[in-house]
DNA sequence: ACGTAAGCGAGACGGTACGTCGCGTCTTACC
DNA sequence: GGTAAGACGCGACGTACCGTCTCGCTTACGT
């Protein structure tokens, strides 16, 4: 199964009915955009009943919302224990590497929510995360002129753009390269795109 | 006027009720998600009657559609008479500058296809003619490595994603650097940063 | 052609726009009932622009009522020369005869008014002519109780009822017998029966 | 009540909406012709959100015909029971009897169904009704010539006519006369006329 | 283990929006 | 300058989903 379970101790039939809204949902996505996904359309596949659905969930947003929370939250979660900021593009951050990691794990997911239309919802929480974390980027830190705040957000918005659309284009690709180089080529992408492996 | 008028000669009353529609779209843009928006909506608001809008346009996204369109192929218009590719930092090739100059110039629209949830559709032709117009960029060139072609692409989609995103960074902050300056950006992030005027 | 043109010497083209209208109406009727009929339908086959037809009738009613008031008028043209009224069985009124006969002539249009679905205002028109042509049927006569008045009305329509409801089924049927022989029946209906052909 | 409840168990809420819609139907049809009423008339009248006819009914039409095959079955409902035939003047057959009372009965129903424009659907089941009814009449039975399967089935038509159109008028006067008395009439137009109580 | 509270299926219902069709009027471009 | 072409407003149609609501059944839980 591909979404962490709740720890908590709920009632299995209630773990069973969420469990199949997802996989129907997921199977429904990999069909046609979420938008002409309709809620009978899932319960239909799920084998679940419409007022059911109801009793879990206010939409069909509110079910991808949940998986997608699911997602972030496990991306997030090791991301206290940061060790102190100084990488190279040789040795890129691991949030980097570990964006990459999870999106090739959960890759049919990933693809849906990044690739084609995808999902704005979602690439805006990735870009969010990309964007706090590449604060810490060592290229952003050297200068000291005035706009020096405005320069490091721009340049946060820049990083998450570029880091988000290249995710992108690895997963419409089979990811030819390993999310090390990946991350890495992100660190610097016009010295690593003239060395290629 | 905020949509090139097409040249040909058509019934004035068609004209009206185009630009009216259009307008309202527009405007309901400006208060919700377009996802939230219903052709009654704009109708209503356009003083048009819901199955006149049928008559010009088989859904929202069509109307929508047409002046997406319009925008991109203004964008494109000047395309052809490009100079010899030869750019610096200091020298950006003019369809970046151009790019940030329409987005000003038509703002408000951009700010909805860019910016918050924005448009997929929209972001994914603007990405795509700037990934075409960045296989120009000089920095990609000078490879000869064995995977140069797959570098350049993903290289272009790379620079189209930051790209957007700084564009809509650009547009959130209220334009403070100049199109020129954006796209001296682009050219050279991080050199730019850390001289940045 | 089968509807008498009016006699009022009116401009060629409004004849022909009228006949065209007349004879799609018909050809149309002829294929499914009256109430699925469009104007555009009509007009479409009678190669006359819509726009047209409303310059001439206001409905597709109007079109047809022309139509069925010329039929009746035709059938009543001869009525005012009648003889003296003393019918038996075998030399029927004239009227009933004229009926038959006529409808024979125009058995599509009369089809389509008195068989299946049919026209109930039509048919009203028929019923009327009938029943105030039944008032000099000899077998009322003789009566002379108090409520003669009410009889004689009663059994009108009661004749009225029977020689439509017959004509329906000699149409139906392919007219197996003579407008004569059909006279004769509505005369007598037992006895004729009885010694049927 | 006007119309017979199906004896089935159905749910209560099906139960008051067909009841509702049914009403709303006839009283609109009280005020203007069945083709000028909407299915919105019917529904705002009857309170009933117009969503939920389609849940029940395809069509007005489907409502109508409803409603007329209630109408029709308890005409029938009967009839399986019936006595040898040998009926005269003074002893006419219960059927045209109860024809006549149902009438009476619903005679807000038949008024509509039959004077006037009236329903051409319902006239025909009436008419079938009749003209089945009719064959048993002994005036038909002692022919025993060649064509006497041809002259049964005319005069079945004939009769079938002929009472309906006295229905007609029997209701649009008020039902001056007993349902005895007209089925009497039925059976023996001519004595009967000439010795009106 | 077993009674009970919950989760669930079933489906009627009011409601919003859809996209289509036909009507009758009114405007406009064109000849 | 008159007319056909057709844009338009309008009302109704029949459909799809939505979210809410009862009402029974059945199933897992907790004591």
């Amino acid at each position: 199964m591909s979404i962490k379970t709740p720890p908590e101790h709920t009632d299995l039939r209630v773990r069973r009915t969420h469990k199949l809204l997802w996989e129907a949902l997921m199977a429904e996505l990999a069909e046609r955009p979420f938008a002409e996904i309709s809620v009978t359309d899932i319960c239909d596949r799920a084998m679940v009943h419409r007022t059911t659905f109801y009793k879990h969930y206010d939409d069909k947003y509110a079910l991808l919302e949940q998986g997608m929370r699911r997602m972030i939250d496990a991306l997030m979660a090791d991301e206290e224990h940061l060790p102190p900021s100084a990488f190279s593009a040789d040795h890129p951050p691991p949030y980097f590497v570990r964006l990459y990691e999870q999106a090739a794990h959960h890759r049919q997911f990933y693809k849906l929510m990044v690739c084609g239309e995808g999902n704005a919802q979602f690439q805006r929480l990735v870009k969010e995360y990309i964007a706090r974390v590449a604060a810490d980027h060592p290229r952003a830190s050297p200068t000291a002129k005035p706009h020096l705040a405005v320069a490091a957000e721009m340049h946060a918005h820049y990083v998450a753009g570029a880091a988000l659309s290249l995710l992108a284009w690895w997963l419409d690709h089979d990811m030819p390269f390993s999310p090390l180089r990946m991350a890495q080529y992100l660190m610097s992408p016009h010295d690593t795109a003239s060395s290629s492996r």
